[in-house]
DNA sequence: TAAGATTCGATCAAGAGCAATCACATGAGA
DNA sequence: TCTCATGTGATTGCTCTTGATCGAATCTTA
């Protein structure tokens, strides 16, 4: 039985049980304690379920359970198995903790959404946090698993991005002062910071200006990567955290832009 | 034995039982008296039972059995009401069914948070709906259970009530007209509508000034019952839906206000 | 009001569950 | 065939949960 057949029938098993054991598992798939534990671990980093003492549960906030994120591989939701695999999973994940280690209790911050983020945001744990977000899945995450306080902008739910988007120009969000906002992207080219949907382009135009500067979060296959609408130029980027497939060009020409390119080795650890 | 389990099954009993003692608990789920106590103490924090001596008593008022974390680390509570521990769910049920023949596709609509209402969510289908929720709970069904369009208000979100407040005066609530809102109580006396969480009172008193229609849920149990705070009068509420098992003198008392009262029969299918 | 019986919370020891580490097996590629 | 990478299982301290004990607090009953 390999890796990609276990995590199929552990999810399938909490489809049907709400919990379920380590032992359970053990018994049910013929494999040892250390393996179960091993994929409970990663799928719950993955956010396909939650991890407790002595198994795991079911994630029952499917919050978000529109389309995939177009984005981002496909973040979660009632996924498909295929949407489970993160492209770059490992990179992420660095880029992901770096970013932790670049904030400080108590900061107010603004996360945007993206698989990148949304694996900083798995990893909160200080209560003190004051995170503000648009993203739905981000939001559930925080929810389950953190204390964080979470501030939601108001507005309408777009499922097929899984943002929240206020068609007025007043509210929460001109009251919320960031010290920084993470953002995810499409892409990263000289021409700026790329998405490809017109909505995400909105929100994150306007989240930007609520914060005081602005941390990109973008592993090197972003870079360069083709992608038609322009969010900002390189000029408004302040920091960019990425992993060491990054060319010495691309670090040139951000460095240019007066950007402060942070560099991280990717996560051995990571699945597929 | 986990805790998870364990949890989940003190909760059910709770549902069937008004009250239930930890030599029973003991007995039942097999576990000594002490970690019965430190369960049930637990879930008294998280707002899910009302702890007493000897055992624990259901806590009719809890509007959100959210999914609240316990400790910095891990563990997790249990989620959203699954009607199984909803008390005096038959009547819920058939109430929210009334509630939801009293709607016309296209109408624009405020839930408010509880469990009546939650159970309305949770049927709606009709994709021509538009909600505006400040309710977590709320949010998730529908976004789970329906194509239905949401519209969120901004602000804090408070994890202990389940819902989002807007700390500030402007925002999408003011450019949101409903035709009517759906609104469920702590009790419905002759004082008006009653709840016992200060900052749900100052959300539902808000959410109400954009509504043209009040429509209360009510079932019979919340006639008369217990609570301090006065969300509004009998004269700001329109209609009031509610099961047989309310009294000739109450449908007085509520028509003498020019509420339109509903009465609805219980609904056997799934009843406590 | 006083005595006896429950129930409670604090404390501690035992055991279950855990992450980290190492060693072995398997399979791919040179 | 050799080597390296990867996935798995076993071992080892460590942490967290559980159950038992005991004095204190509270309820009951006389």
């Amino acid at each position: 039985m390999h890796l990609q057949d276990r995590w199929k029938r552990i999810i399938d098993e909490l489809s049907s049980e709400r919990v379920t054991s380590v032992d359970e598992l053990t018994e049910r798939l013929g494999v040892s304690p250390a393996t179960i534990r091993r994929d409970l671990n990663e799928l719950h980093e993955l956010g396909h379920l939650l991890r407790v003492r002595g198994g795991a549960m079911r994630s029952e906030g499917k919050l978000y359970s529109g389309r995939e994120e177009k984005r981002s591989e496909g973040l979660r939701g009632q996924s498909s198995f295929s949407d489970s695999v993160i492209a770059n999973a490992g990179a992420k994940r660095a880029i992901a903790k770096a970013a932790l280690d670049y904030i400080t209790p108590g900061l107010s911050m603004i996360i945007d959404g993206g698989t990148t983020t949304w694996m900083m945001a798995s990893m909160m744990n200080d209560d003190s946090y004051n995170v503000l977000t648009t993203s739905v899945p981000i939001l559930q995450c925080l929810l389950e698993r953190s204390r964080v306080k979470v501030t939601l902008p108001g507005g309408e739910l777009f499922r097929d991005q899984g943002i929240i988007l206020n068609p007025y120009e007043d509210g929460i969000l001109q009251h919320f002062a960031a010290a920084r906002m993470f953002i995810g992207c499409q892409a990263l080219t000289k021409n700026g910071l790329m998405q490809t949907d017109t909505l995400l382009v909105q929100s994150e135009r306007r989240l930007m200006e609520r914060a005081s500067e602005v941390v990109v979060l973008a592993d090197s296959s972003k870079i360069d990567a083709p992608a038609s609408l322009s969010v900002c130029p390189l000029s408004q980027i302040d920091v960019v955290i990425t992993d060491d497939g990054i060319s010495a060009d691309a670090v040139r020409w951000l460095k240019a832009h007066d950007i402060d390119v942070r560099i991280v080795k990717a996560d051995q650890a990571a699945a597929a």
